[in-house]
This record gives C-alpha cells, structure tokens and sequence, in this order.
DNA sequence: CTGAAAGCGCTTACAG
DNA sequence: CTGAAAGCGCTTACAG
C-alpha cells in the first residue's frame, strides 16, 4: 500500500539515489550514466509503477509547474473557455494549473493570491478585481511572474492581456448609427472597472461624434450583486421612463440576456420595436430568434496570449523588469437584432 | 525577498520551531502554550507575514487539503457550473480544488489521475471516460478516496452521484406522448456509457408500454467526436428519411443545439412542424423561441452532493469499505417546444 | 510549559 | 561513472 520512493528503487537495484534521480530528470548523458545502468533503472521504474512525490520536489527545488488561474467566475462560458485553453497550453508546456473564482470579490481574491503562494505556484493569470490594488502591488516588489486579464489595475504597470473595449464598445455603436438608429439606451454595471468604463467611453465618443445627445439620465447602471430579477425590473421601467429609445446597447452579455428577458415581457419585440447589440458573446446570441450583434471577445487569443506571456515571465530573470501588454482586438459579428432601420410610416 | 519561515519567527522570538508550530496549528491549548507565548507568537507572524509552506506540511503529513476534479469539459456550462460550486463547498470545508478536463479521452484521464497522485491530492472528483476501468480499479485497490459523478463504469462498485437518467428519459418522452406525439425520433451518440444506455432504454420502454412502435431504423445515433457540421448534416439526412415524425428526443443538449439548426436549415418550424424536447438544460433552452422542453439536472444538488461525499469517504477510516450512492432526480422542465398536439384538420 | 531532533522524499554540490 | 550527505520547511513523538 505505501508507495515507492526512490530510495525503495535505489536499493532495490543496488545504486544511490542520486542515479535514480539523475535518470528520473533526463540527466543521465549530462552526468554520465551508463546506458546499461539507466535502462535497470528505467525498466524497475516502470515495474514498480514510481512517480516522484511532487511535495518533495516542489520543497527541494522552489518550483511547483503549477500556475494559479484566478477568474471571476468559471461557471461562466468566457472564463470556463478560458481556463480551458488556458489548461491545454500549460499543459503542453508541462505545468499544472490551479483555479479558483473570485466572484469578483476582493477578499476572496486576497485569499486566494495567498493560498496560492504558499502553495508555490510559479506564476499567476489573474482577474482582477475592483480593490485588489495592493495585492498586485505585493506581487510586483516581491517579483512574483503575473499577467493580468480582462481587467486592469489603474495606475499599475503590469503585465496584460486585454481586450480593447474603447475600441469594441465604439465600432458596435457606430454600426447601430450607420444602421439609423438615434435614440440608443446604455445600460450597465455601475463599476470603476476600466473595461467598463471603456466601454461607456466608447459608446459616448461614437455618439458624440455622430452628434447624436447623450447624457447620464438616458443611461441605465445596475449592481453588479444585483439578482436577475431586480436587474429586469430595473430594465422594464427603464423602458417606459424612455418610451422613445429604438435601441439598447447592453454593455455585458448578461446584462444582453436579461435584458432580452425584460424586452419579452414589456412585449417589444426585437428588432421592430428596439434593436439591441451587447458587448460579449455567447452561444445563447447565436441561436437566439432573432440572433444577437455584438461586440465578441476572441477567447481563443486571449487565453493562449495571457498564458505565453506568463510562461516567458516565469523564465526571466527579471520577472517586472519591463511589463508588456497585449491589447485584444474584438471582433463585430453582426446579426440580426441590429437590422438597418425601417423607416416610420 | 526571501520568504519568512517558522524558524525565523522561532528565532526572533528567542523560542522554538515547535512552539510556534503548536500556536500556527491551533494547538496552544491542547499542548500547554501560554497565552501569553501565543500572542507573542501570533504577532509576529502577522508582522512578518508569515504562511505556512505548504509543500512541506505536505510532504510532512502527507496530507494536501485538496481534491482533484476531473471533468470531461470545464468550458461547457453544466462542469462549469458543478466546478463552481465544488469549488466552493471545497473552500468552506478548508480544501482546495485541482481541476481539469479530459475532453472524454482515456489517455488524458489517466495522465491526470496520475499526476494528480503524485501531487497527493487527498480524493477524487472523476467524470470517468469510456475505458477508465483499470485506473478507477486501482484507485480502489490502493483505498483511494473517490466519487464518481455523471457516469459510472460498468460492474464496478464505487462512490457515485449520478442522474437518474432512465427516469428522465421516460418521463420526457412520456410528456410528448401524453401530448399526443406518436411518431418520435430519437437522436443520440454512439456510446457504451451507461448513462447513454439508460436514456434509450427509457425512451424505448416509455414509447413500448405506450404501445408505440419503434425501431433501431428509425433512431439516429451519430459518434461524439463529429464536427458541428456533419452532425448537422446527419440530421437534416434523417430528417428527410423519415418525413413522417412529429416529435425528436434529444439525448444530450449540443446534439439539441444542433438539432435545432437543422430543423431551422430545412425550414420546419418548432413546434408546429416537429415538437422537440431534449435532456439536459442549458441557458439557450430557455431563451429561445420558443423555449424548448428538457430533462434538467439539478446542477446544485449534484455537485453539493459528490463533494459532500467524497469528504466524508476521506475523514472515514475504510475508504472504500461500503460504497455509496446517491440517484439524482432529473426536472422535467415543460416549455414551449412540446405543446399538445393540434389535430391535423 | 517548552525544546532538540528525526524524518517526510526529493535535488544537487561535492568527493572520489 | 557513481555515492554519501546536506538541506528544503514543516510536524510530532519524546524528553525534561
């Protein structure tokens, strides 16, 4: 029942331990090991079934392959796709990786960072959230290898990998405009969070531009802890505060969701009577009669661009030596709920 | 930079390694510490920022505080879903969670379930795949702490959650016959795994006491590693056999996604033209238009569940002495894709 | 009430 | 070409 450990396998083949590990770690040539010797060993590893007792490796060598993946919620289809792609490319790369989701919760973030370097990770992917400030900051002058995703830390130079959501947030209403709408509704999360804000900028400079009046009365802003009821509630009477708005530009796709949800049951139908488009794409907007514009975040790039960066950190020197950023471009898919404008008979 | 350790705090203290051990332990009491000793000692630690190194308590007592969760896809919403709230169920009872996806390939099942091993994780959440027999066996063999979840391996005895998957099946296809549906595809993948298995045999045996027909012929069964594109295909083939149906079951929600397209791309209106149910529930089901009739799993229970019971098979001596089981109920969850039959005048 | 010391299973500089 | 030994940072039986 107990397992084997290399000292089992050295005296089993009358050799040290150090051979043993020489061959375990590929070290053989390097050191000198006869082939005759290696093969005994090799073939007795196999026999027995040894694999080395990572505790003991990660305790001798400082070094766990493990990096901690921290997201909001893994649940979701964004960061669950992530944290897939994520984990096939550690793994290619021969790390492990450990996950957990903040809920967008700070201590819960806070914890986390902790938990995980005391478990050695070799590095972090994280999202951050609103006041985890000083946390990065420990994690920087302890020079401890980071990329931030999705979201960054205002007024800290990091590491990154993120999506250009001025950007997104511009190009999905300059094409609500193209297509004749004026009276556009924004309707977001009340958050400090620069994807977010980024996002409202976007939208403002495309109608600004365009000439088109905004202003903070015509937006509507939930809490991110708000239930899903009280968020369509708070929708629906948006709508009939703004009888004249002809379309919604939802800047989450959960906000998108319900607020699809509302749009049924004040029975305005999409997208006669409002056209919608919404930042992040799902499965659900694909399918959805009728099908949903939005601004998508290429999932794929983000999650392979966050993981390399962070592997090539691990293997400097100089972990925050010269942060680096990736800016992600969002792709407009556009569908059916954001159709040219029918003109009023 | 270098990390404090219990033997800096010990030293500074002017006191011992066990000491500090005792109160980082909780143990003060139980070994006789001084409150006063304890308070200088827990000072300390919080000023210097002290936690534990876990690769050493772990190689010291062999114990890790985490659990391996082994699921077939992290990025599809029900493992998402279960993942989170494993996760979370995990951190109230002090552990933490190791997760990853075997995209139902044997080999990278057994490579996790090794790995795993080695990193002494102190039980097992597992998805089997099809040929997981041999590594699940000496799992038990060597008193190994696991629950299996979603699916079982055939004539071996182990800790489960599963769904009711029989009751479902024939619950749902008795909800299209009570409808007045009689002619009904069944569409499925080619599987071995007895959850497959037991979803036919309560289609079979609802349609059979029904005293409905059926025959092999008239179900479709396509393999799991299709592309999109060809199980489209394969349905759209079927749907034109067999001219004459009223009704499809579904036997996994994607082949429902995809089911859905095809009916779209052949011009049949849901559920005028073909009602549809399908087992599993995902966020789409519920959106679309019409929203569409499911076998839901209670994500909640299933996941509080196995976690529940797989800490209780790891505080229990014989790990693997009396196998339990837990049968989760499916809910039926009637929308509008199934409604009854209009007479054809 | 507290301390000295063994040992978990590895890796690696050093010696021969 | 190979081995003896130190040490990573803890926990815990033992001693006093």
């Amino acid at each position: 029942m107990k397992k084997v450990s290399m000292k089992d396998i050295a005296k089993e083949l009358n050799t040290s331990i150090t051979t043993v590990s020489f061959v375990i770690n590929g070290k053989s040539e390097e050191m000198g090991i006869s082939p005759a010797t290696e093969k005994k060993v090799r073939d007795l590893i196999s026999k027995r079934g040894f694999n080395p007792n990572s505790a003991a490796r990660i305790l001798r060598t400082g070094k766990s392959h493990t990096i901690g993946l921290i997201v909001e919620d893994i649940g979701n289809y964004f960061f669950g796709n992530i944290a897939k792609i994520i984990e096939i490319e550690a793994t290619k790369n021969g790390y492990n990786v450990f996950f957990s989701s903040t809920e967008n919760n700070d201590d819960t973030a806070k914890q986390l960072i902790n938990k995980m370097r005391n478990s050695s990770v070799d590095g972090y992917i994280i999202t951050a959230t609103p006041g985890l400030k000083d946390e990065i900051m420990k994690l920087k002058t302890d020079n401890v290898p980071f990329v931030l995703i999705d979201r960054l830390i205002p007024n800290i130079e990091t590491n990154y990998v993120i999506l250009d959501n001025y950007l997104g947030s511009y190009n999905l209403t300059k094409h609500l405009i193209d297509n004749g709408y004026s009276k556009i509704g924004f309707i977001s999360i009340l958050s400090e969070m620069s994807m977010m804000m980024e996002r409202e900028k976007g939208f403002l400079n495309a109608m600004t531009i365009a000439g088109l009046p905004v202003s903070s009365k015509s937006m509507l802003k939930v809490q991110f802890e708000d239930t899903e009821e009280t968020v369509i509630k708070a929708i629906k009477k948006y709508l009939q505060q703004h009888p004249d708005l002809d379309a919604l530009f939802f800047a989450t796709n959960y906000l998108g969701v319900m607020g699809i949800e509302a749009l049924q049951k004040c029975g305005l139908k999409i997208p006669d009577d409002m056209a919608i488009v919404s930042f992040d794409d799902n499965d659900l907007f694909r399918l959805l009669t009728p099908s949903i514009t939005v601004a998508a975040q290429p999932i794929n790039d983000i999650a392979t661009q966050s993981i390399e960066l962070l592997l090539r950190v691990i293997n400097k020197e100089q972990k925050q030596a010269k942060t680096e950023g990736r800016i992600i471009r969002p792709e407009i898919i556009i569908r059916d709920s954001s159709p040219k404008k029918k003109s009023k008979v």
